[in-house]
DNA sequence: CCTAGTTGTAATTGACTGATAACAAGCTTC
DNA sequence: GAAGCTTGTTATCAGTCAATTACAACTAGG
């Protein structure tokens, strides 16, 4: 192909990684093929391997980028306010790239596969304690603000919200709820 | 094998997508085989194949059952005391058998096919819809049921809640929220 | 420049897997 | 009791897909 670019692996690794979080968290952990991942990579499916060992190892580390993403908008909004309240909307800061959310929700659904729940339920342990440490939110504060993520989440995931959502009056409805009409 | 025992094609029907509930809800949709299922029913794999046309028809009968029996626990739920918290018990007897809601999960997560997105958009919009009616809750009052619904259904998925729970201190942390301690 | 390490690919493979086809064994009805 | 429908299996295929191997092209250090 045209303008062939020689990059570092470590570059690379990173290029394969931002095409794994697209294509994982359009697909899931095993609807993904990696062949996909590595045509959207630009590179070759065997190179993709070689530089993550296997299929799984690349998930992983998909799914610890996107938590070290999570993490690192919640500490940014932190900052700005320690508030339940400014989180949710770092949240929604998160919700515009859709895969990233998707991807930890197929982590969750994979959770069957051992080597991926261990990541899982560290990674989200994680950050159910940062958001307690940085906001001072009491456990149930906490679970109301993780399980409205969750419903956010999976609504994304059917489509019914985000940029390219279809519009449907349940979901209208349910979406009206998080963002109260400005009279 | 042993006792074979013939059934008419409904009854073995049946059994068949009793199985698929649990092999999809234990790997998701891609993720399982049809073989598993077989196996699990106790017949051949290409005999699942013909009794269902495709893989993809067989997760769609699997959610539609699971969709229909928590309907049917939500109504009755409502007939006892048509509360969110009588729904909400009624959602406890559900996480009991975890892949039932799990097989919801993984609908969620397969919305990318388009045949699986569209009967879960008009299955969760139904149950959402069935909520409110019968408890004559408002949309944010229902939004946060079914958001308390969403996490407990991803931390079942992460092993983490359930029978078979792996003890961890955030995630008891969380199911005290829910479980108030009884002084 | 030339050798050694690095980046990348083409070719292939071997295991898996959903689906089909052909066939066998039971039931039922006349 | 035999013809015809239903239930179920065995055998097999055609396609898929992660992973391996061997090789090619580039680059840096001496």
């Amino acid at each position: 192909m045209g303008a062939r670019v020689r990059l570092t692996a470590a570059e690379r690794g990173e290029e394969v990684l931002r095409a794994a979080v697209q294509a994982f968290g359009a697909s899931g952990y095993a609807g993904t093929k990696t062949d996909e991942i590595a045509r959207l990579a630009g590179v070759s499916q065997p190179y993709v391997i070689r530089l993550f060992g296997t299929k799984q190892q690349l998930f992983l580390a998909a799914v610890q980028t996107v938590c070290d993403t999570i993490e690192q908008t919640f500490r940014d909004a932190a900052e700005r306010e320690p508030t339940l309240a400014s989180l949710g909307h770092g949240y929604n800061e998160l919700m515009a790239e859709r895969e990233l959310l998707l991807v930890l929700l197929h982590g969750f659904s994979a959770s069957g596969e051992p080597a991926i729940g261990d990541v899982v339920r560290e990674r989200f342990g994680g950050i159910y304690r940062l958001v307690r440490d940085v906001t001072g939110a009491s456990p149930a504060e906490t679970r109301e603000f993780l399980s409205t993520g969750m419903l956010l989440t999976v609504m994304s995931a059917m489509q019914v919200l985000g940029p390219d959502a279809i519009s449907l009056p349940w979901a209208d409805e349910l979406n009206a709820t998080l963002h109260p009409p400005v009279d």
